[in-house]
DNA sequence: CATGAATGAGTCTTCATTCAT
DNA sequence: GATGAATGAAGACTCATTCAT
């Protein structure tokens, strides 16, 4: 591991843990064994780390998310936005909970670069919805009310996800596909397959 | 309003928008249109305000919850939590989003007492659910998940509900009730009578 | 002497001796008897210090060019500016050093306004040569130039006027005086009457 | 143009515009298209440039006061130092700005030297006048003031000199020329000639 | 010859808090 | 009750300089 990448390391456990405003230059510099002045060799401001967490972890989910966007079948289609959404929460718990709680704490113009991207993410969902909708798989009056609720449901759970807990993710994530379409009041499915086809994007997509 | 309200509505305000490390005291001064010098006569530390914020929004929602979980049918005591839990994080949105946000931000002692009070309230959400189970109303493999999900979705409308937006409250809370029912599969439920009085219990915890 | 004034004169002495990038803000603290983070109390940032000297020293100094800038005869005139600007600079000696020095140091937007009213002052001196030219009491085919040496000349005096020194300062003032209208091949002038009016104008505007 | 030039032309454009303190290291190898660590290859301390600059500039200036000095008359003399003067502060900018301006940026020792040069230009000014005056030539009470006054007037040439001006060199030298005899009650003198044979003399000390 | 890495001391400024008045 | 004054510690960040490679 480079230096560099153990400084966005260090910054990341951090900003997850403590939150932006929460952590200091020093907390940082010691989290990644180097002296503060040092820290300046592989970092612009402590602003830009965040927006550099936060650009990559997004940009990654919209790739993904591209590439459901091309299933075709729109009770698929969901299942997987659903996975894709629930695993990286649950393994890139990091950066998501960054993402969804130090947005506040970004300066006017880097946050318009980030909400633009997440603008788009959540776009993918609201297509997906609207799509299942239009083809009467999906039954719901407000598709908007939904998107919402099913991106918070399914983000909660970087807040408590532990590899050591007594599900797999798997099981999790079957869990989540089952209850999404349940509040879209949609056929019932079996799931694995979303599964695994999702768990090879994500391997794609985030490597090693 | 008194000036301790002052201070604490401007505790309320600043900590929600911009997190507890995100506000420092001379903010709060200002927003309550006090010295900081002043501001200390009506305050401990920082933190007390935190904690205090903290411990009067879990009260209430703990006595509502124990009010709620006398109810006996089982879909009819979800339903009501739903919509508890919704209605408080739409209206008490700044209240709320110091809970669910700043937890992080309380040094041990505090954040003991609080997530005493949190888990609490998740109990009565637990038991709900769980109750249904073993009424065959709601059917889920893992309650456990079930609870997670359906809190993390029902709180998140603190992130965006508006007075001012395009469905009322009422309509909010009944496409939830229906999304909840549906994740557990549950057989739908009317839901207006539910939210109405809810509404009365809410007017009389959290009282004008 | 308050402390807000403290403060004022060690910026004074300071900005004036070592310049304003060479000048700690723990060399202004200590210099005011205060630690640094009280400093704060009394101003606003390093650079306001520099701006509201600056500020002060050039509207006072065109104040009193305004009331010269009345005086009909041309000789008279010029006689009164030459006065005005080698006194304030011998007597107000660090301010006119800051003034001359650190403009540089300004960020643009202060830098402005600084220069505006040192454009204003200049444009007394401007109008006091042409119209010496006008009544052919000057003579010079290069005003513009003649503006700037006798303002680098008698303004230099700033950086060796020491009241202890062999002559008194009326003494230098007539030389200069003498100087200058040889400069301008205008016709020699007594000047003490000059002299003693300028002195009596100063008095007014920098009171004590 | 070597990288040692380089890095001393570097410091000269930067010291001059933003001062000694204004000036940072990484400013400098920036400039001079190096890395900062490679700077130190071609320099010694911050300070060791800033000495150079000004003792050359300064050295050079003796030199050709020297061979001016051996100027029998005594108002061709004066024009020679005046000339002298307002061309290498109009074509030497960088150079005499930064010897004019820095002096206080100097520790102690390398002061003391720099001082001695300084003095020493000055003491054929001094001489230059006195001698005038002891033939008659000039008049003037206070030979000492009367060199401050030349000094300054005939240096402020370098805040304001650009070759893009209305008015060629030559003519700004022998308006200066003739201010500088109008100062000290002198008869005026063609000077062309005076130009022409310094402009040779400083060709020769300033090389290229 | 060149530089990335390193740093202790420094930069200006703000922090939460106390206290005498 | 109210506040101006005060501060040690900390905030993010830069400094001039060294050195191993």
């Amino acid at each position: 591991m480079t230096t560099e990448q153990r400084v966005r390391q260090a910054a990341l456990e951090l900003f997850a843990a403590r939150g932006f405003h929460g952590t200091g230059i020093r907390d940082l510099a010691v989290s990644a064994g180097l002296s503060s002045a040092t820290l300046y060799h592989y970092m612009g401001t402590k602003e830009d780390l965040l927006v550099a967490i936060m650009r990559e972890s997004l940009t990654r989910l919209n790739r993904a998310a591209a590439r459901i966007a091309e299933t075709e079948d729109a009770q698929d289609r969901l299942a997987k936005l659903v996975a894709l959404h629930v695993m990286t929460h649950a393994v890139q718990q990091l950066e998501t909970r960054v993402v969804d709680n130090e947005m506040r704490a970004l300066s006017p113009q880097p946050r318009k670069e980030i909400l633009k991207l997440r603008d788009e993410y959540e776009a993918f969902w609201q297509q997906a919805i609207e799509n299942g909708c239009a083809q009467r798989r999906f039954h719901t009056n407000a598709p908007g009310v939904a998107r919402l609720a099913l991106l918070e449901m399914c983000g909660g759970i970087s807040r408590w996800y532990s590899p050591d807990g007594p599900l797999s993710l798997d099981d999790i994530v079957l869990h989540y596909i089952d209850m999404a379409l349940g509040m879209l009041h949609a056929q019932p499915e079996p799931g694995q397959r979303v599964v695994n086809e999702v768990a090879g994007l994500i391997a794609e997509i985030w490597p090693q």
